[in-house]
RNA sequence: GCACCCGUAGCUCAGCUGGAUAGAGUACCUGACUACGAAUCAGGGGGUCAGAGGUUCGAAUCCUCUCGGGUGCACCA
């Protein structure tokens, strides 16, 4: 269903054979040979540089090459024209009968542009994985809805995906969490506290505290930290999850699966890890280099079990223990992840925090040494996201209470918005996001701009029905009719959509899937305004029904493909922008 | 000091993993509503792709170095 593996696999084949004519010599690879749609439309449908690519290898002039090449190609029925150009370039521009058939699978099957790529195999996205003690706030949108739609497309290209989050519920700062709640709780009981220590003083643990002494009464009041500390952490994370799980909802994400973090302690599977990786080597008793730059006042040499991820292309190697003897936040990360290999997942997919730049390598060749490199782990980042409100920085603050939540961002700029605009960008970008803009609900917003071609193409069938032109069975339409040349060009592109799926997929880069729902929905507008000019290219043609089918047809296609689209980004295709 | 990410139009960002004359949006200028929805379209100006070398038929893209910005750098999660 791919037009560009399609041809591909012509020029592939077509090459074999002058292989086997003795008119190539024997033994090339055709590796690197690309089929594309070019970036000037004078230049054909498709472009090849195979005859460039083979030229050294070949040892024969690029253009001879594409001659020969050319001469094959164009015994194939789907290529209309062939042109050597340029230095070796061949451009192809097809029969008119291909596009039909683009539009016409787009309109008859349900899975157009769902890819085979995945081949049922399982990858595990793992993303958001923010600690529990808070409402989420806009930093982790970024990486939330990065990985929800990365999770969507993978799903969308042929593979069989888990959604999950890892519960950090391990460390101290859930202590202090729980600390906090302690406090909340006791200002429920009508006591003045105090937020020291480094305890949360965010309002949102207020209702924590109140629904704590709604459950145990005073029991907690005036107790020692031994006697609440346990219950009042676990408590406490469960009441924040809750939290975050309501801001995932209003973010349109749903997990497969939470993952806890303690559930790794105290059950021997740190243990089982750690000793999977002794077991090959790679945990030794040693003690690491003085960091460069400028020391810590209180670095001290230490000796302690030491991960050799520099085996792996780190640039040292990693403690999994403290000098206490408990385990560094490390040695869970490794449990964790050694918990997914062997849960049978043929791929991994890590979305971080810039802040978590430095874990790459080491991740990296954990998975690596746990799965004796079977299992490929991408950690995709996400970055910064700076906000601007009146025309200002703004910066947030935990501790000044000036921050930005999940459920503000949603309240103020809805799910779609946010999710669309966040997902236009690369993910390894930073980039700049301004509230006000936003806000204005109008010009600035590509969001309603994809939205709105969805929304045209759905009014023009409304106006076919009351016409009553049958708009049944579009798929069956005399595409003859809609053959001009500005309406091939929408064809053109709603026949790269499953190309579109497939290179976003290999580099789980789903913002190329907004980039093109941006540039597909442009084509619309633009056929759409052609027909002011030329009555000629109005959907509707008056008294002409399989004119008008064929035309409906055709931008029938360009919306079912924004609907597939828009459904891998989370966002709504509206119908109508009423 | 080391590592990773980044540097493209005034601004915000793409650039299809090495392809042809580097593109959108925004802003500025000009034009198109008696109209299938103008939240739209058509056109114009705007660039030393941070800089310098290198690799080859061909570089914004790959390699090296320099400059500039961000993030992270024993024991914290």
């Amino acid at each position: 269903m791919n037009l560009f593996a399609d041809i591909r696999a012509l020029v592939i084949d077509c090459l074999t054979e002058l292989t086997e004519a003795g008119v190539l010599p024997s033994g090339l690879a055709f590796d690197n040979i690309a089929v594309e749609p070019p970036r000037d439309a004078s230049h054909g449908d498709m472009a090849t540089n195979a005859a460039m690519v083979l030229a050294k290898p070949a040892g024969m002039k690029p253009r001879d090459i594409a001659q020969a090449l050319a001469d094959k190609l164009s015994g194939d029925a789907r290529v209309a024209t062939v042109e050597v150009a340029g230095p070796g370039f061949l451009n192809l521009s097809l029969d008119a009968t291909v596009w039909a058939g683009m539009v016409k699978a787009a309109l008859s099957n349900a899975d157009f542009g769902k890819s085979t790529l995945g081949a049922g195999k399982k990858i595990n996205v793992e993303y958001v994985s923010a600690n529990p003690t808070g409402p989420l706030h806009v930093g982790h949108t970024r990486g939330a809805i990065f990985g929800d739609a990365l999770a969507s497309l993978l799903d969308y290209a042929g593979f069989d995906v888990t959604r999950e989050y890892y519960i950090n519920d391990g460390g101290g700062q859930v202590d202090v969490l729980a600390r906090s709640v302690y406090l909340r709780y006791l200002e429920a009981h009508g006591q003045e506290v105090t937020f020291e220590d480094g305890t949360y003083p965010g309002d949102y643990l207020i209702d924590a505290g109140e629904a704590l002494k709604a459950k145990v009464g005073d029991a907690y009041v005036g107790k020692d930290e031994d006697v609440w500390l346990a219950d009042v952490r676990s408590f406490s994370t469960d009441a924040m999850m809750d939290l975050v799980r309501t801001d995932l909802a209003s973010l349109g994400i749903k997990m497969d699966n939470f993952f806890s973090e303690k559930s790794l302690y105290g059950t021997g599977r740190i243990e089982e890890a750690i000793n999977d990786l002794k077991s090959k080597d790679l945990i030794y008793w040693g003690s690491l280099k003085p960091p460069k730059g400028k020391l810590p006042d209180d670095w001290v040499a230490r000796e302690q079990w030491l991960f050799k991820s520099t085996d792996f292309g780190d640039d040292e190697d990693r403690a999994v223990q403290k000098g206490d003897g408990t385990w560094t936040y490390f040695a869970p990360d490794i449990a964790y992840h050694f918990d997914k290999v062997s849960r049978g997942f043929d791929g991994l997919v890590d979305v971080f925090g810039a802040d978590h730049t430095g874990y790459v390598k080491r991740m990296k060749a954990a998975v690596a040494a746990l799965s004796n490199n079977t299992v490929t782990l991408d950690i995709k980042l996400a970055q910064i996201v700076r906000l601007f409100k009146n025309g200002e920085e703004f910066k947030m603050s935990k501790r000044a209470g000036t921050f930005i939540t999940v459920q503000d961002l949603v309240d103020e700029v809805g799910k779609d918005v946010a999710r669309f605009i966040m997902l236009m960008r690369k993910n390894d970008t930073p980039f700049d996001f301004d509230f006000d803009k936003v806000t204005e609900q109008s010009k600035d917003n590509p969001v309603f701009y994809v939205q709105y071609a969805n929304a045209r193409v759905h009014s023009v069938l409304r106006k076919a029905h009351e016409a009553g032109v049958d708009t049944s069975d579009l798929a069956s339409a005399d595409m003859t009719l809609a053959a001009h040349p500005a309406e091939l060009t929408l064809a053109g592109k709603v026949a790269e959509w499953p190309r579109v799926v497939d290179v976003a997929a290999r580099s789980n880069e789903p913002h190329r899937v907004a980039l093109y729902l941006y540039d597909l929905a442009s084509e619309v507008h633009a056929l759409w305004n052609r027909g002011n000019d030329d009555t000629s290219l109005r959907f509707l043609q008056e008294d002409n029904v399989p004119a008008s089918q064929a035309k409906i047809a055709l931008i029938r296609s360009a919306s079912v493909v924004i609907s597939h689209g828009l459904g891998i980004l989370g966002v709504t295709p509206a119908e109508e922008m009423r």
